[in-house]
This record gives C-alpha cells, structure tokens and sequence, in this order.
DNA sequence: GCGGTCCGTGTTACCGCTAACAAAACAAAA
DNA sequence: TTTTGTTTTGTTAGCGGTAACACGGACCGC
C-alpha cells in the first residue's frame, strides 16, 4: 500500500478512477465531460469505475485547471423575501454544479448614481459575469454601466429583453390570461384588477392578458375595474378599498401580485365579506405568502428556482463560448409556469349557497 | 515579455505580487492568511503590491492546495421564506470567503424516519460539515444520522446545545422580557400571549420571560391569558380569537412570532378593533411579515444573517482544527437580539384619544 | 504498398496556491 | 568569537484536474 500522500482527504481522486478502469486519468476526464472520440466500452467502463467508487470530481482542481469561470454575481434589490430565497436555491445550485462561487451584493437605492456606483464596485471585484433577478433586471443605470464594464449579464423576467442579451422569464401574458380564464369559468363576469408597478414591464403584460380574456368572454375590458398598485402591501391595500368602494363592486379581484392579493383578503375581512364567498381574490408568483394567508391563495407559480438555475447556466455557457472565442449566440428563454388553485378562488354569490352544502357534505 | 501562459486568465497571481514586492511566494502566502513570523517591513511591502495590483487570492487554488473543507452542507426545512433568504444570505457570505462551496439539500418531512433517510443520502455525498438552521437544529433523527456518520454540525438556534455540539443563538428569554417590559411600559397590564411549538426549546424561553417579566411589573404572571400557538399563521388565528373573546379581553398580545401576530391583527381587524389603539400586538423575528403587514409590527429582530455567517464559521474553524489533530472546543456563541418599535404597540385604551390627536396634527 | 487522415488514448506540463522542509539571517548565550 | 537558539525567508513537491500535443492503429485512395 503506498502510504497517503501529506494532505490527501481521502475521498477518491480521477486517477483512483483511471486505476480501477484500466485508463489514463485523461481518458476519465474526457468521458465525465461530455467527452467525444472515447470509444463506447471504455466509456462504459469508466462509468461503472465512477458509480463503484462512488467518485465526484473535485470542483476546486476542475475550475483551476479548466481555468473556468470561479465566481459569478449575484445584484439583488429587496424583492419578496420568499422570492429571494426560492432563486438563492437555484442559483446556488447551478453555480455549485458548475464548480463556481455566487458573490451576493444588494442594492437597495432606487438612485441612478447609487447604483451605478454599487455596480461598479461590484463588477470591478472579481466576477466574470452577472446575474439580474427583478426588480433590477429592469435597471437602465445597472445595465448601461455593466456593459461597459464589459462584463456579461443574464436578467431573469426582464420584460423587454435586450436585442443581444441573455434573459429568462415566463410568459406573463399567457398566465394572465389563463388566470383571468379560471375566474371567468367560475361565472365571474364584473373582475376587478390590480396592476403591478408601472415600471415593471411584466405588469403591462400582465394587464393585457386580464383584458384580453375578458374579452375573449364577451366581457367589456375597457369597463372592468382596474386599479393602480405597486407590488406592495400597502398599495394593495388602498387598491382593493377603492374597488371594493365602487357602486357595483366586483365579484372577483385579480391582483398582480401575492402581497396584493393578501392586502385584498385583509380589506375584504374587514369590510366582513367572507372569501371566496362574497369575493374571489387570486394572485401571481405563489409567494410563501400565499399559503400564509388564510383562505390560502389560488396564484399563478413562478418556477422561480428553475428560472435561476437557468440563468445561471445560460451565463457559463456565455463566458465558456466567450473564452473559446466561438460566436456569441443571443439566447432568450421562457420557462413554464402554472395554475395553483387553492381555495381562495370560487364561484360568485356563493356565500349563502355554500353553507348549505357544507351541512350536507 | 514572457508570452502568456495558454490558459492563464490574465487576473494576477500571487506570483506577480511576490515579483512586485520582491518576496518569495510563500512569504505573500504567509502574509495573507493570517502570517506569524515576518518582519513588520516584509508585511506592509507586500501589503502594499497586493493593493497596487489589485490582487485577491484565487479561492480554487487555495483549497486544493491546502486540502481544506470545500463543501459545507446546509440541511433546511420550510421556515419562513423571509428567514431562509437572510440565513441563505450570511452563510453564503462565510462560505465564500472560505473558499468552500455551500451544498442545499430540503427536508420537509417530519417524519423520523426520513428525516435520517434524508440525511444519510445528503451526509455521504460529499459534504464535510453540516449547518442545521432551525427547525431542524431540534430534529433529533436528524442529529443522530450526523453523528453516527460522523459529521460535524453546527447548530442555530437550538434551545438545548449539545454538551459537545457547535452552537449559535441569540437570547430568545432575555428578548421576550425586554418585549414584555416594553408593554408593560406602555401601560398594559392585561397582556395576552400565543407560545410558539412546544417542540422549540426557544418556545418555552420565550413564555419564562414573558412571565418573568410580568412578575418583575407586579402583574400575576399565573393569571396572564396564555394561548398554544403553533408558528404558524393558522394556530395565530385560533388563539387570538380565544383571547379575544375573553370576558376581560387583553389589551395587548404577544405573540411568538410573527406569523401569529400577523394572523392576531388580522382577527383583531375582522373584529373592528383599531391596532394598536384598541389593542396592541407584537412579534417576534422581524421576518418580512412584520412589515408586509399594516400597521407594521412592533418584534424582536434576530441578527439572522449574523448567525448564519457565524454558524459557517465556527464549523470551518472545527473542522480546521479536527484535521489537524488539535483538541476540539466545544463553542457555543450568542448573538445580540434587537426590539425594533413600530406602529403595532402603543399605549391602551388609546383609540379614543388618538383620533382627535389625528385630526389636530 | 505507401503516405495521409481520423480516431482513441496516453504523456507532459501546467493551473495558483500552500505544507513541509531547508536555509539563511539575526540574536542571545557561552 | 563560537555556539546555540529563534526568526524570517526561500525551495520543493505536490493538491486533483485538464489543455495541448504525441502516438499508434484503422481506414482510405491512389
């Protein structure tokens, strides 16, 4: 037995690999990367040497010696803590893949020089690329200054993405629409809506698919009642006091986000109206808020985590084809989102049908 | 010029610094980490061509090179979304500063026997320490799977440390007093409180304090109006009601966390009462909850992010010193809690007198 | 049958850093 | 001054991978 080197920490390398199949060390590197020109035995035999040894490629000697990409950024400003978390899951799984850091840096000022500089300091650290979760996917200032820095940049939900650059988002319009259509099939026909911020294109999106299946219903869209609110709490609040105060309420709320949707239940608890009952209030991005709420929130789901790692992915991939000098190739990419019906969502005028029914059952 | 190297990335290297302050290598080396043995003028020489040239060390390098830890698993189960962002948040930081990658593996269920499940495959990849946020900290499968393969933990907030174990926590008995006396300051004498999971050890702190600081006002600790809540927005609805239904009813609640003193305005709103002019309500955590809410609630802040950089810490540290042989401390650390006073306390019976303050101002 | 091309694999030389050891510089003791 | 520590600094040999190139054999066309 040759007697463990000084620092080795047991676990098994490439070449205790390379050993157990009757290969170079080389011929196990280029079959656990997508190898090409390896013949299919040894291939097979390589693989089966990797699962008996149960080997997993040490990331620190693989970015050293591959010269790769070690550490990307992360800028994030203040969105929904459950939002955060769901897309620190994903990014951080895709960067560990991948044998690289996530370096975090928020940005909270809504300042234009503010985040111009905290971007700077940012890129001029150590990052070869940045990821840009919303709200600052949307940020002019942020952008602008990363690209002259230079450095490559994927924004997730960014509404309108850039000509050349690197975006994942869902279909925000189709999901509204879809949203809109459940309501409208439960018989609801006065809907009254929440927008998002102004400066968030996604709330315009989401806006015209509520209009847009209002109409597909024969509903007058321009007539529906739409407020203004902000993606908070509070506009959310004062959004849906001013629907609800409206000579002919609706029957139904559709907010453009879950914080809404939850100010929406709050207001109509107060006002006594039972939900979904009396009213109806559905959401968007299904936020730990809404299960935290009660009755739990029918919401549209963001894969929010699906959403980072891919873009964290879409940004190796760039920095790799980058390095290798191959030509760039613009990638956008829309992930897949779904309803989630839970039971703050029903048919109009229930509330006095309802308790009968429940007797019975 | 020598011609580059063919992969190098062109950042400088600890070559070029030691080139640059006209030092060895591994004098720069000895420098950086926390260098004994070299003369005052060496040091601030090198210090000097590490600033000039911008040089920050490449992680990668460095723990393949010093073999140290590069996988630290962190085993999470469902808490707030809120407390998980901010935790994510502080143990990356750590993380990365060490070099050593952050691994996520979520363990929803609470059962025993899955939980281990869950932990063995997760322990037996390739982590070499575990960091257990709560509610985990207090699995007791969970911390028997760990130490029967062998892994060092570190735990967070865990009511009863392990005699032997690595622990960071903040004082939740020392907190709930000072919340307590808050009140009490404010005037309340007839204070209702919700406790949180009689699983949690820190529940149980919370209500001592609670109680010890009502006797310290002379108030009949036996006597307060005591709820079984459960952290969960739900059992804060139940047990509000019950408070508030009371003959006497409190006039002001605690609650354990924030997720129940949310639900408690919410109950309290169904009911017409004014927060806090009919009746006062705090938390504890200072989750997002605590200002998504309106009024925004009156808590105790945990230095979450702190902790989390600190549990990272202290299991690097151990595992350093495991490695080398050295004996092990057992440590336990408490951090500094805060009472952050927002709109949801104010003095009783105020709610008569505050509107015409209102209206004056 | 012979040079060329492609394929599958091995060899070599690092990536950037640090542990261990060696050597030199300096100081204290004899 | 010599001897014997004690610092301070340099040298060597990797850590575990992969890029680049080398090499032998199969296949091809002439």
């Amino acid at each position: 037995m040759a007697k463990p080197s000084r620092r080795s920490r047991g676990s098994n390398t490439i070449e205790d690999v390379a050993r157990a199949a009757g290969v170079s060390a080389m011929t196990v590197s280029r079959v656990i990367n997508g190898g090409k020109n390896v013949r299919e035995s040894t291939r097979t035999a390589v693989l089966e040497a990797v699962r008996t040894l149960n080997y997993s490629p040490n990331t620190a000697a693989r970015s050293l010696a591959a010269g790769e990409a070690t550490h990307i950024g992360l800028l994030y400003a203040n969105p929904s803590a459950a939002y955060l978390s769901q897309f620190l899951i994903g990014a951080l799984q895709a960067a560990r893949r991948a044998g690289a850091h996530l370096v975090l840096e928020s940005c909270e000022s809504e300042d234009a020089d503010e985040q111009a500089e905290v971007t700077r300091r940012f890129a001029t650290s150590d990052v070869e690329g940045v990821v840009l979760p919303p709200p600052l996917s949307e940020s002019e200032p942020i952008m602008a200054e990363l690209a002259a820095i230079g450095i490559p940049v994927v924004t997730v939900a960014r509404g309108v993405p850039q000509e050349d650059g690197l975006n994942v988002q869902i279909d925000d319009y189709e999901a509204a629409v879809e949203m809109t259509r459940h309501l409208l099939e439960l018989g609801h026909r006065n809907i009254g809506f929440i927008k998002g911020h102004p400066n968030h294109v996604a709330s315009h999106d989401r806006a015209r698919g509520f209009a847009d299946a209002l109409r597909e219903y024969g509903v007058d869209a321009d007539r529906a009642p739409v407020e203004q609110g902000y993606f908070t709490y509070r506009s959310g609040l004062a959004a849906s006091e001013r629907l609800l105060s409206l000579p002919t309420p609706p029957t139904a709320i559709f907010a453009s986000n879950d914080d809404m949707a939850a100010a929406t239940v709050s207001v109509a608890h107060r006002r006594g109206l039972v939900v979904p009952g009396d009213l109806s209030v559905v959401g968007f991005d299904d936020t730990a808020l809404a299960t935290s709420v009660w009755p739990e929130l029918t919401t549209v789901k963001q894969p929010i985590s699906a959403m980072a790692e891919t873009a964290v992915e879409l940004l190796l991939a760039d920095l790799r084809v980058r390095r290798a000098g191959s030509p760039r190739r613009l990638i956008k990419r829309t992930l897949e989102h779904a309803l989630i019906i839970r039971e703050s969502s029903g048919p109009p005028f229930a509330a006095k049908r309802s308790r009968p029914q429940k007797a019975a059952g």
